[in-house]
Order: structure tokens, then sequence, then C-alpha cells
DNA sequence: GCTTCACTCTGCCCCTGGGGCACGGTGTTC
DNA sequence: GAACACCGTGCCCCAGGGGCAGAGTGAAGC
């Protein structure tokens, strides 16, 4: 009798179990350890751990999604309840991995193009410029956005301040913009700061803080709506940065965006946003 | 003077080198370490880390593959020699993980398949029943594939084993099978034996292993040519071992497939493979 | 001068999901 | 009684960092 036999009707040995289950030995003691899937028994005098062939389709199951690289505590919550619950589940997981396939995707195109000619060909040649920004007022609010929350952010604080600066009667001077302090990737989070410059006198409130933005020079160009869509958009970024670098300049500080009016009210191929680099004034 | 700025022209510190290519200090030391991005020098005194702004560039792909969960040991490969050179690596792994997504997303709809009605349905209804095969003589080789490599490795050996038995002037007293030892998924190498039975007397030979195959009950079920697909064939499996757990039979040897005809012979819809578990004899 | 502050360094433990090995127990069979 | 196949626990290892502790370093303010 092999030993997988030996025990009672039902019971399976760990290896006996695994090999059914496609699960490893190591797996299954670690499964055991974190409870999503305990041996039906263990006797207690050999700590032998003894399965029950009932077993097998929850094992089954946990092997199948491990295999979609779903990470454990999410194949424990996806594993509860009816068979519809788990559908539903594993349908909602799915969804969100297509979508992070998707900007991976993208970033790989993004990649591509810049890899297949810098970033200019692809992207259009297209005038980068450096113009001088005189000091300016602004009410401004700070947040931490990733990529799947940006325009909401960026919407929803330009709401905010405009709202604010409306019911102070201060006057907006110009079109407001965001400066991106850190990176935001579809992975990650970084901070965006949006900006409304106004005139007249108003005061701090809530996450709205009133300050100058200092004189300073910047590099930038010009994108149209339908070009304004990651990863796309860093194209962009890139044509400026690189612009600059060849220019000898230096940056003196974070780049932004700067929208030139209402995106509901601008056809495709109209001009809506300047992507700036501020440099110093004059190379050296 | 911000410390960013206290260093000479064009070297940056890490926490500045790292705000703009979107690498955090912890990957940056990391990198370092493993060669991959060392700084273009080193403060002998504190120690400090510094990179040349011409640094941002590799660095910049750096943090792009890495978003895209490259490995920092492929993207080391990856980054190296020309522009198109970093292009056609870069497709190349792109078009693997492509492969491999799809490979998730068919294990996906086998689970969708399983849990919507635990394959009988959507598989069809179809006759699973028992039989009983006699003792037979067969020439077998044993070989760990995997999902990639399993079509040739059953192809390839089952050519051999003609080959050498028609050159012992032996007789295939039916077609071939193969018995799955291990699990084959698209990650894992399992152990597959392909077996075809003949008459007479051959020697073994290389890998070529005689053995007799001993009589056994098994519960199978039959396919056709379109249904042999991973994973949807698993369903197939699926069906018969619900059938031998609803029975009340316990399972006695490994999983296999009969293969009725020649793939190339058969029509869609025509009957084309048996997927059968051997039981034992009678229910307890 | 001294303090404060921002910045950096190294080193350590933590995470996931196991793989691999050592050392020891166990139970069957020859 | 020995060989062999199992099983157990415990330890170290991998990527790719995150987080924290303790110490050094440099500039700016008083």
């Amino acid at each position: 009798m092999t030993p997988s036999q030996r025990t009672g009707r039902g019971e399976l040995t760990i290896s006996e179990f695994g090999r059914r289950s496609g699960l490893s030995h190591k797996a299954l003691r670690l499964y055991d350890l974190s409870g999503l899937l305990a041996p039906a028994s263990v006797d207690p005098v050999s700590g032998y751990r003894l399965y029950d062939v009932s077993q097998l389709e929850r094992a089954n199951r946990i092997s199948v999604l491990r295999q979609l690289d779903m990470p454990l505590a999410t194949v424990a919550e996806t594993l509860a309840g009816t068979d519809e619950e788990v559908l539903a589940r594993l349908n909602h997981w799915w969804a969100a991995q297509e979508a992070t396939n998707a900007a991976r995707k993208a970033t790989v195109d993004y990649l591509r193009d810049r890899l297949t000619q810098s970033g200019e060909d692809t992207f259009g040649p297209r005038p980068v410029t450096i113009r001088d920004v005189p000091e300016t007022k602004i009410a401004a609010i700070r947040r931490e956005a990733d990529q799947a929350s940006l325009l909401g952010v960026i919407m929803g604080c330009t709401r905010e301040i405009r709202d604010h600066l409306a019911a102070a009667g201060a006057e907006r001077t110009g079109e407001s913009w965001v400066i991106y302090h850190g990176f935001v990737t579809p992975e990650s989070e970084g901070a965006v700061e949006v900006c409304v410059p106004f005139s007249g006198s108003v005061d701090p409130a809530g996450p709205i803080v009133i300050r100058i933005e200092p004189a300073h020079a910047e590099a930038f160009c010009t994108i149209t709506k339908d070009e304004c869509f990651y990863p796309h958009i860093l194209l962009a970024y890139d044509l400026v940065g690189d612009w600059v670098r060849r220019s000898g300049l230096s940056n003196t500080g974070s780049v932004r965006e700067i929208y030139l009016a209402d995106f509901q009210d601008l056809a495709a191929h109209e001009p809506a946003v300047h992507i700036a680099q501020p440099v110093e004034r004059k190379p050296r």
C-alpha cells in the first residue's frame, strides 16, 4: 500500500493532495498557516496534515487563481460565499487587471514612440519657445493624486478655488494651471498643485492657499485637445525637456500644464494646453 | 540655495534626481548597488551620491520599464546598446507579456465556465461511462513539459516511438495515449508519459521504455477536435472528475488522454479524444 | 560660535509567495 | 534491524523595494 492509501477513506496525505490539486507541499503548508486552506484534520501524534477529498475543489480554485497571480489575500476574499459571489468578484478583479494591462500597453506605446525618434516625428514638429511670466498672485490647492483620480482632482480643485474666489468677490485674471511636484503614474501618486490667478484680496480657506508665484522664464509648447491623453501627452513633456537640455538651460522649477480654455468648449484640434518647464532666464 | 542647487552644474543630489526621474531614493540606492544605474560621482568625504543630468534619460527609461513590472535584470539587458536594439528587445518582451496575458485570460474564461454551472451546461451534456481496459504492452517515453512545449513533446515522442516500433518490426495495436503524472499549466512543468501499445517483441532504446500498462477500469468521456484546446479542455477533466466523485468511486491512477485518430485527419466536430480517469473496479 | 533644519548615509527588519536544504520523527516493508 | 518513503519544523534565499533608526553633513539664522 502506498502511503497515500494507508489513510482512511477520503483522507489524503499532503503530497497526494498536492498532486491532485496542483499545489506544492510548501504552498499547502503556507495556506494552512494563513488559514486559507486548513487540512481537515491533523494527526495529534505525528502532526501529519490530512486533507479530505471534498477540499479538492477549494484547493483547485486556489491553484487556478494563483496561476492568475492573484494575491493570496484576494484569493481568500474572492473564494468566500456562493459561486455567484465568487464569479462576480472574479469578474471584478479581472476587469481591474484588464484596465492595468491597458495602461501598461499605453506605456509601452509611449516608450516605443520615444525610442523610434526621440518624440519629435510622431508628436509632430512643434515649436518650443521661451517666455517670461510675471509675478502672479494665485489661489492654490495641493493634493496627492494618482493617474486614475488626477482628472477628478484637478476639476474638483479648480471648481473649489473658483467658487471661493467668486464668493470673496475676487476676479480671475487668467486661465488656471497645474504644477506637477511629483510623478503621477498609473501606479504611484504624485503631488499636484492646482493654481488659479486672481486680483483683489482673498483669505485662504481650508486647503486653499494664497501665495505669490514668482516671476520666471519658462519653455513651453502648445498641444491640442486630442493630444491630451496619457501617455501620449508625455511626449510633449519630453519635447520640452529635450529642448531645454539642448539649449543648455537649467530647470528652475516643476513642470506644469496651463489650460488655455475650458476643455468642454474646445474642438479636438484646437490648442488646449501649454506644457511648460520653468528655466533660468539666460543661458550661462 | 536649496541643497539640490548647491551641487555643481549638472550635478544632482539623490532626491532631486529621484524627483526628476520618478525613482525613489531607495530604488536609486538599489540600482547603484546592482550596477544598473551608478551615480556619476560619489563625494569621498560624505559618501553623497551625485548624479549627472545626462543620466536622467537612462533613469527615466528604467522608471518606465519598472512601471511595466519588468524585472531589473531584464531592464538591464533591455537598455543595452542602441535605441533600435532597445526597441527590438522591448517589443520582444512585450509580445511575451501579451502571450502570458492571453493565457491568463483563457484561464479566467475556464474558471468562469466552471463557476457558472460546474462545467456541465457550457461543455454540453455528455455521457461519462466506465469501461474495462485490459492489460496492454506499451512503449512509452516520459518527459517534463510545460504548456508551451506540450504539443511538440507529445508529437515528437509519438513519432519517436512509432519509428522505433516500425524499425523493430512490431505492430501497433491501437491508438496512443498520454498520461499526465503532474500538472501542466502555462507556468509550471508537469510529467507526461506518451504511450503506444504494440504487439511483438521490442527492446527499450534511449528514453523509450517497454512496460505493461496494468488492466484497470476507467471513467471517460469523448470530446471533439474543436474542444481540444486549453483551457476549455479542462472542463472535460472536471466533468469526468465530478462524475467519479458523485459515483462514489476512487481514483486509482493518473488522468490520461486517448487519441482516437490522427488529428490532421479529423473534422472539427468529429470525436477526437477520450478523457479518462482510472478508477477502482467496483464501488465500495 | 551654536542651533536648527534639511538632507544624506548605512544598516536592519518587513512584505509576498514560496524554493531549497538541514535535521529529526514515523511508519512500512524487507 | 536497516532501508526507504514520507512528514514535520526551522532556517536562509529571491525580487523590489518600504520604513525606520542612528549617525553624519552642510547651509542658514541668530
